[in-house]
DNA sequence: CAGATAATCTGAACATTGTATAGATTCACA
DNA sequence: TGTGAATCTATACAATGTTCAGATTATCTG
């Protein structure tokens, strides 16, 4: 009898599943992973706080949904920051190199609380990442700076792991105080050291 | 007028504030730092849950002081490792380097919880970690590799943070299982690598 | 189109948590 | 020895994760 604006009615929601995610990845934003509520989460959505349990079999089910759509949110971030770097040069395709680590660490400093969730052992990935899009992107960069003359074949040989652990780790231990803000090119130059790159 | 077998009276624990810390310890180390509870930390000292806002301002404090100490006893770890390699030569410089990197990636393996802990961001770090152990031993071991020759004065430049970063970032994304287990020596490879030891 | 069945959400309840406050117990010192 | 300070307990309260019975709506069957 009323009208309503929604696509359905008001008791069932429609998409509850995702909006439940969005809200928990906004909420974790704000306060923190260790600090995110089912029941802060379902008041926002304005839904009952027992209506999550059909869609996660708990917090941590919930939790770890967030932590998948981040890690490709990030991965998506990345893509973003490398196609903005056009040109086939040596000196754009160390462009592109480097706008990938800046773009994991820009996202680092920015979004601490998210970084904290996906990367703290608080979500348990379901997906085997040896094939997503994040090791891809890393892995296509490398040859790519290996077909334009920047760094050799043998150079390039376990690169993906030597360059994500030292972006990671340096990112993990600004945002934790650990180490001042500034070391980051420091490291980015380290890396390029290792990967012999001139 | 009962015999007891304590220092002190059953009221008054005697030590509690290091009591609570290293039943803390013993909690994160089992059931991780986002599932430790003040009032379990209690109930297995002995004590009421009120007691503990003698010694701590709240739960985050006593997590705080977790960490403090924690930090404190990976650098003895890694203190350790170093000392129980002997010698001045190139070799034995070498092996103290890889000794550092070595313990602090099994400490990280082994006592997963208690690493998140310390890296997550559950503690905030009241001292401030430059002059910290953990820093002066890794910077020591940088500078011998110097003095024995293994690695130049300009590669030496900015060493701290390269390393820091690499294996702080192998152990976790090891542990968050992004990564597999065997990749830690590749990164290892890779800083050494990056410093142009030879 | 009507009725049954399945999907979705609510309400109330329970145990557990962090934390505040008032009071009990014990220590240390005059 | 007794008085004040330090230390711990008891109780209480609001918030949390989770369960379960039932209410509401969607969807499918005839």
């Amino acid at each position: 009898m009323v009208p309503r604006m929604a696509v359905v009615s008001s008791y069932h929601h429609g998409d509850l599943e995702s909006a439940l995610v969005e809200a928990a990845i906004a909420l974790v934003r704000k306060y923190g992973p260790d600090h995110l509520s089912l029941r802060a989460v379902s008041a926002d959505v304005g839904v009952s706080p027992s209506a999550s349990y059909h869609y996660f079999q708990d917090k941590d089910a919930l939790i770890s949904a967030v932590g998948t759509i981040l890690f490709d949110r990030l991965a998506d971030l990345q893509e973003q920051a490398i196609s903005k770097v056009s040109g086939n040069s040596m000196r754009s395709a160390k462009e592109r190199f480097q706008a990938m680590g800046n773009a994991y660490f820009k996202w680092a400093v920015t979004e601490p609380n998210l970084y904290r969730l996906l990367f703290g052992g608080f979500c348990e990935m379901q997906e085997v990442p040896q094939d997503h899009k994040a090791w891809r992107l890393l892995s296509e960069s490398l040859d790519e700076l290996v077909s334009v003359g920047l760094i050799s074949k043998s150079a390039r040989q376990d690169g993906e792991v030597l360059v994500w652990s030292a972006v990671h780790g340096a990112s993990s231990l600004i945002i934790e105080g650990f180490m001042p803000r500034q070391s980051f090119p420091e490291v980015l130059r380290g890396i390029q050291r290792s990967l012999g790159m001139k």
